[in-house]
DNA sequence: CTGAAAGCGCTTACAG
DNA sequence: CTGAAAGCGCTTACAG
């Protein structure tokens, strides 16, 4: 029973529409629509038998008018896109949290902030109450957006640890010193002495964390500590291979590297390859996500699984109970080696 | 001069404040707020001030509820997601239609529709007003919401030409048959004769005609067609693979191949690494899209270039023209050979 | 050019 | 359990 009116153009039922076709008042079926609750099942059914004729949806606007929620959840990246949308990783996580929200019926706001100036024009936005919380994405994890939206009292939930804000900022992140751990070790336990590392940006946790696993299990080995085999990358495809060939320089003797993304990784990869190197044979190559493109190469990447859907549920898990007044909460996640054939 | 209530909690500023501070009435903020018609400039600057003393924004939820505008478009992904997912080409697209929007102060709502369920959901959603317009992504491209939407008046342009809706529905492309002649028209100048494809699929424009593409200029080339160096992909990376093996085990002289996307080419290229094949001495690859996967994989990949960029912008431009009032409108864009390692 | 007023579609105390 | 009424923050004819 869609309206027309004059111009032809369909106007949508109302609230008022649904109460006269059920014979109640617009009170009634609003309580019906919140809950049901003091309603009598008599009422509940009329009016649920009279949405279904009339084809009702609810007018968000005026919900949300009155309300002050906007029932929609932004997803906020910051800093340096391209990499982001480079990294398979990406989607996964995006997906999984568009898929969590609609679950809810909570459509999801893609929102970019890759200069001061949007962050600025964002931020604003976002404060002005557009979104009830906000799914923070950011590389360097400095970053001051996390700290404004805090202030201003929205909330958020961060992927991985943002430094400096403690516990006071939710954050959802997979183990990353348990995950660095277990990768060394099993390229320890293949025999292997010289091993060198690529490691993430390290001004953030990830970065800081995956070197210290490594570290940490090295020296349990009895392995020497050898600064000429540790690089630094910032998690591009393009690092890794630079980073690589950096190694390789000043390591001849390299016979295995753990890089601490499995995009990296495929650089690496090409680096080995252009220097002659067979993998695993001469050298052993361990990465971190278990990405789409540790599978994409040849050959495929051994690496520590990042479970992306876990992580993405969690974060819409705690986004909404902290709206719903919880207060924040931080979530590590465990990670797990997946064998390929580079290792 | 945020406001703030008994409960400590800020309350932003409303068109009331703004008023008040401007000492004009809240109509005139309004019509400042829209465009500045009928105000002399001494309440225009008056206002402007007051907004910038108190930090105001306009209620979104305010204003739609009365314009009947939502002030924001919709992304729509429907059908397979991980292949989009996946797919290199999904996140440049997507990027660019965020940030195209962004530069009009519209958000980007992204929706994802994968099953029968949740495009009903989602279609309900759509038409109920919630956003002004579509910008719609699908493999499948007899789908049906592309129907539905136009049939309900939603607003809506898709990537790609929708197969049955002809021009009723606007849509943005890119030449696909001319892109497919530039590149087998680059493999035979290079001597090969023996050249293979692997298709796009089938129930797809693209799919077709990057096909009719490479049949037209092999004729052309008085190249006799021959099926068996024929195969049919989904433009997912595993249906690459499948397909070079195919092709190697019908038709073993196959000199070149022309795959009809970069994805999918990273399986092509691995099947051949795997038979033994060496890129380009062996068998010379072209691939399609010059998505980030291109330059991903060793030897780069020759391609043709989908202007990308272009294609999101003029997506954006179609879609604000046509809930501006306009008529559907067709757009096709050039592609580009970009010559690389593999050819 | 400007103000007063109506109204967009909802929710929520407030009485009953 | 239910209806009548107020009000969320804005825009837009309508008079002036």
């Amino acid at each position: 029973m869609t309206m027309t009116n004059a111009g032809g153009r369909r106007r949508p039922p109302t609230i008022h529409d649904v109460a006269r076709e059920a014979g109640v008042s617009r009170g009634t079926v609003s309580r019906v629509l919140n809950g049901g609750h003091y309603v009598s099942p008599a009422a509940q059914e009329a009016v649920n038998a009279a949405i279904r004729r009339t084809g009702y949806v609810v007018n968000r606007h005026a919900r949300s008018l009155i309300t002050g929620r906007s029932d929609s959840i932004g997803f906020l990246l910051t800093e340096p896109q391209e990499r982001f949308f480079e990294d398979p990783n990406f989607n996964v996580l995006l997906r999984g949290c568009t898929q969590a929200l609609a679950g809810h019926d909570i459509p999801l706001l893609l929102m970019l902030a890759g200069t001061e100036d949007e962050r600025r024009r964002i931020t604003r936005y976002i404060t002005a109450g557009h979104v009830d919380g906000v799914l923070l994405v950011s590389s360097h994890s400095g970053d001051p957006v996390a700290e404004q939206l805090r202030e201003a009292g929205v909330p958020l939930v961060a992927c991985g640890k943002p430094i400096g804000l403690g516990s006071k900022v939710s954050y959802v992140a997979a183990d990353d010193r348990d995950g660095a751990r277990d990768m060394v070790k099993h390229l320890v336990s293949l025999g292997r002495r010289r091993i060198g590392m690529v490691t993430g940006p390290l001004d953030t946790p990830g970065g800081v964390e995956r070197l210290a696993g490594y570290r940490e299990v090295l020296a349990e080995a009895g392995i020497e500590a050898d600064d000429r085999l540790v690089a630094s990358g910032d998690y591009s495809r393009a690092s890794g291979e630079a980073g690589a060939e950096q190694l390789l320089d000043r390591a001849a003797d390299m016979d295995a590297v753990f890089v601490a993304s499995d995009l990296m990784a495929q650089g690496v990869l090409a680096a080995l390859h252009k220097a002659g190197r067979r993998v695993p044979e001469d050298v052993a190559v361990g990465g971190f996500d278990d990405s789409p493109a540790a599978t994409a190469v040849t050959p495929a990447l051994t690496t520590i699984r990042q479970p992306w859907d876990r992580i993405s549920n969690e974060m819409v898990r705690v986004l909404l109970a902290q709206i719903g007044g919880d207060d924040p909460a931080a979530v590590i996640l465990p990670t797990e080696l997946v064998r390929r054939d580079s290792t």
